[in-house]
DNA sequence: TATATACCCGATAAAAATTGTCGTATATAT
DNA sequence: ATATATACGACAATTTTTATCGGGTATATA
């Protein structure tokens, strides 16, 4: 419960590594991260790929290739960065999916929202910058 | 992601139910709440009796029976009914099992933790009396 | 230009966690 | 006695998360 997945978990090891790469024009693999937090190859690949999408990184194909932090860390706030690997965060599925059988009866609907707009605005006051140093 | 278990949910609705019956004495039974809110009777029905041994929800046994709240929903923070309802709370498992093989390579437990104590603090912040009205 | 390395990505399988059900026991009002 | 309601452990179904697989594209270098 309220726990982040190893997905992002992840991305915040990769990150954290690569920022505090000596050389900030070093190229990373994926393989040379996931060797040394032993985490499962093709998996963090993935992930770093999606934060390539995501404009976080910047990928060099071919050998010696990999990737590397595109924008200052600083830049980037934890809930853009959540949300952008996984989707919009909610306490509860009502706030995006809609097929709730419940949602006519509910009663805590609004309550459970201005909890998340809390959590939301906790995570936006900080930047990725924080976690990874 | 950072979503919070039905269970929670049903507890949430189950209180804020027996928080609005006008009657403070009023017995209300899991039954009667489940078949309200389409929730299913046996899993409302286990919530409300974990609510019950949490010493958040008072029990009357037999015929017209049902729950009660048992003390103002004001002095119970969020943090704690969270973690009473689902255990401790921490954005990543390694904070209670300690059989992660990354732990000694990791390299975001610190700041992740230091997270991790802004949302406890913000939930302990929370009351559920927030919640249920 | 062949080859090896590394990114890219959808589909699928395996594992884990959540959610829901069942059976049985206990308490109590009528 | 009986019907109703809480109590609770064990199990089954479902969903979500996590991991793997198989195929691609880009590019440095020999």
């Amino acid at each position: 419960m309220l726990k982040i997945t190893r997905k992002v978990e992840y991305a915040l090891i990769a990150l954290r590594h690569l920022r505090s790469e000596k050389d900030k024009s070093k190229l990373t693999s994926a393989k040379e991260i996931a060797e040394k937090y032993f985490i499962p190859v093709e998996l963090l690949a993935k992930t770093m790929q999606h934060m390539s999408r995501e404009g976080i990184l910047e990928a060099v194909h071919g050998p010696h290739g990999g990737y590397l932090i595109k924008d200052p860390l600083e830049k980037i706030n934890l809930r853009d960065f959540f949300e952008k690997m996984e989707g919009p965060m909610g306490l509860m599925d009502c706030f995006f999916d809609s097929d709730c059988t419940i949602v006519s009866a509910c009663n805590i609907r609004t309550p459970i929202q201005r909890i998340n707009e809390n959590m939301r605005s906790m995570f936006e006051k900080m930047t990725l910058s924080e976690i990874t140093q």
